[in-house]
RNA sequence: UGACCCAUGGUGUAACGGUAGCACUACAGAUUUUGGUUCUGUCUGUUAAGGUUCGAAUCCUUAUGGGUCAACCA
């Protein structure tokens, strides 16, 4: 995909160094592994990147499996969700997409080899009982009354588990290793467990179900994946599932570990964006505010900005918080060589010019900047225009560049102007300006000399449509909610500002829809599903860099 | 106070015993018919203390700080 550095993370490194020893016959293959029971998020394309850029790189495979060893939480509504976000992005994984729901015969053979071997045994202790006897981390654990059943009998009682004739929760299969193990996962971890739940695949055909570790690891063996690649809280988990391997003498995937992605302003777990999204703070899973993949794309983001972003911020092992400005950089880097340019006025303020007695004409504006082939527009004028309400004060700052009584602008492609008067309704609010204009300053043939301090947007007012625009801003106000339980009273309140009334360039009435817009000075914006009825509908992707906004903030 | 992991500018990330670099941010300036873009420049860093070495961000020890683990979740 993108270009490589020069310099490799550390799992490169461990690549590379595989394939100069030889190791499965310099073979690559990784994996993405995501539950089916949520949306993936910018965390998860972090990871998608990682997984299927390797294989690209290394010229090896990526598989797309699914972790469906829960049926109590999972669902194809996610199943579908999930590839239409890891193709969006711009991967394949051909036609190895897998389940480990698919395993589960072969699971269950491994486990039945566990038991044959004396390595696992029926438990008929509670949950309860099971985790007071685990103890803390700092105390060995005592063993289950239940840990020395024969092989033979343990076999019996995990077929007769399998064919249901116990309830729910009476008994477990646990794999026999430490109970003293200052590792807690190697205390006799749970492998099965009973569960009359009908799983969005398999239907009723089982009632016992793989915990994750006895799935995640035998899953990768069983693909043939030499590189497992995991985020940090597994790393506690990986001598448990060298013990499977080991135990079972199965092909030996080695997992890596590398720091999740964390970004400012924002949370990434899955339980807390579930939150969000069921408590109505925002309209769903693909609101613009969320961190997941559907939003962003909602949003107007591209798929090489993400990908870029997430060769930005690099693999490592160290807990990390990414600034919220890098993603825009990386999006705003890519918008601005492909969006066409548009005028929109989001707060519209009446401008005449007094002295313009023509019909009317069209001027010509260059349609991108940035790259010529785009061409350029005729663009209607008149003397009937809107500007932005915050283009003019009427007691401005010395370093307020835009219009003011008496003071001059250009408008973009047109003419430069001048203040005349400034109309007001009976509370003094302003209502209209009337400018005069220079006739000889008309772009591309401004003869008139004069050098003007600022160039603004407008729309001509009696051929502009109305559209609405929807401008987000930051999840929550604090840089690290993640780190707060109470992650919710800091919510931002202004996440999300709908301009109604913005006036905006004909053209715009029948917008496309897989078309990034640059709305001139207001930022990058991108039509929204919602645009159906009548009414354009805009979702501002992300601003543009803002000087004096930065400079305003300082001052006040 | 058990085990495992981590520690480089404001934020990320390089440097593999030999000049601490890159990106983002911030700041300053130039250019600009978007206060955008582009260009130039500036600020800021090896957690601490010992050791090994001609030489340590890098190796060792200890301390300190942070993270993960005690679900029949993944």
């Amino acid at each position: 995909m993108e270009d490589s550095k020069k310099t490799l993370n550390f799992i490169e490194e461990i690549i590379e160094e595989d394939i100069r020893n030889g190791k499965h016959g310099g073979r690559v293959h990784t994996r993405f592994p995501p539950e089916p029971n949520g949306y993936l998020h910018i965390g998860h394309a972090k990871s998608i990147c990682l997984n299927f850029g390797l294989a690209v790189k290394y010229k090896g495979k990526a598989n797309l499996r699914f972790d469906d060893t829960n049926p109590v939480t999972e669902d194809t509504e996610y199943v579908e969700a999930i590839k239409t976000d890891i193709r969006w992005l711009g991967f394949d994984w051909d036609d190895r997409e897998y389940f480990a729901s698919d395993y589960f015969e072969r699971l269950f053979q491994f486990a039945l080899q566990l038991i044959d071997s004396g390595k696992a045994y029926v438990d008929d202790s509670s949950s309860e009982d099971i985790a007071s006897l685990k103890k803390g981390p700092t105390e060995s654990g005592i063993e289950s009354p239940y840990r020395n059943r024969p092989p033979e009998e343990n076999r019996q009682l995990f077929l007769r588990m399998r064919a249901g004739e116990f309830p729910e929760g009476s008994r477990v299969l646990r794999a026999k290793i430490d109970m003293t193990s200052p590792n807690m996962h190697l205390r006799d971890p749970v492998l099965y467990r009973i569960l009359y739940k009908e799983h969005h695949r398999t239907g009723n055909k089982w009632c016992i179900y793989p915990m994750y570790d006895f799935a995640h690891g035998q899953c990768d063996s069983i693909e043939g994946i030499t590189h497992s690649i995991c985020t940090l809280e597994f790393e506690n988990h990986k001598p448990l599932y060298n013990w499977f391997i080991r135990e079972l003498g199965i092909f030996p995937s080695q997992q890596y570990e590398f720091a999740r992605l964390n970004l400012s302003y924002t949370v990434m777990s899955k339980r807390k964006l579930l939150k969000i999204v069921n408590e109505g703070l925002v309209e769903g899973w693909d609101d613009p505010r969320m961190p997941t993949i559907a939003a962003f794309r909602r949003k107007g983001y591209t798929p090489a900005s993400i990908r870029n972003f997430a060769s930005l911020v690099g693999v490592a092992k160290r807990d990390n918080v990414i600034d919220l400005s890098l993603l825009e950089h990386s999006v705003r880097e890519d918008l601005n060589k492909i969006a066409l340019r548009k005028m929109v006025v989001k707060d519209p303020l009446r401008l005449t010019l007094t002295d313009y007695n023509q019909e009317g004409e069209q001027v010509e504006i260059e349609n991108n900047p940035e790259d010529e082939s785009s061409g350029s527009r005729s663009v209607n004028f008149s003397r009937n225009l809107y500007i932005e309400r915050e283009d003019f004060m009427e007691n401005a700052p010395s370093n307020f560049f835009r219009l003011k009584p008496g003071g001059m602008v250009r408008l973009k492609g047109a003419y430069i102007i001048i203040c005349n008067k400034v109309v007001k309704d009976t509370q003094g609010h302003i209502v209209e300006l009337q400018c005069s204009h220079i006739p000889e300053s008309r772009s591309g043939s401004d003869h008139s000399g004069i050098k003007v301090k600022s160039t603004i947007h407008w729309v001509e007012a009696s051929t502009s449509v109305d559209v609405e625009l929807r401008l987000y801003d930051r999840l929550f106000s604090v840089e690290d909610p993640n780190s707060k339980d109470d992650f919710m009273q800091f919510i931002n309140p202004d996440s999300l500002k709908i301009e109604k009334y913005a006036k905006a360039e004909a053209s715009l009435m029948q917008p496309e829809p897989d078309q990034h817009y640059q709305f001139v000075r207001l930022g990058y914006f991108k039509s929204d599903p919602d645009s159906k009825s009548g009414v354009p509908v805009f979702n501002r992707t992300v601003t543009l860099k803002d000087g004096w906004a930065k400079s305003k903030q300082k001052t006040d």
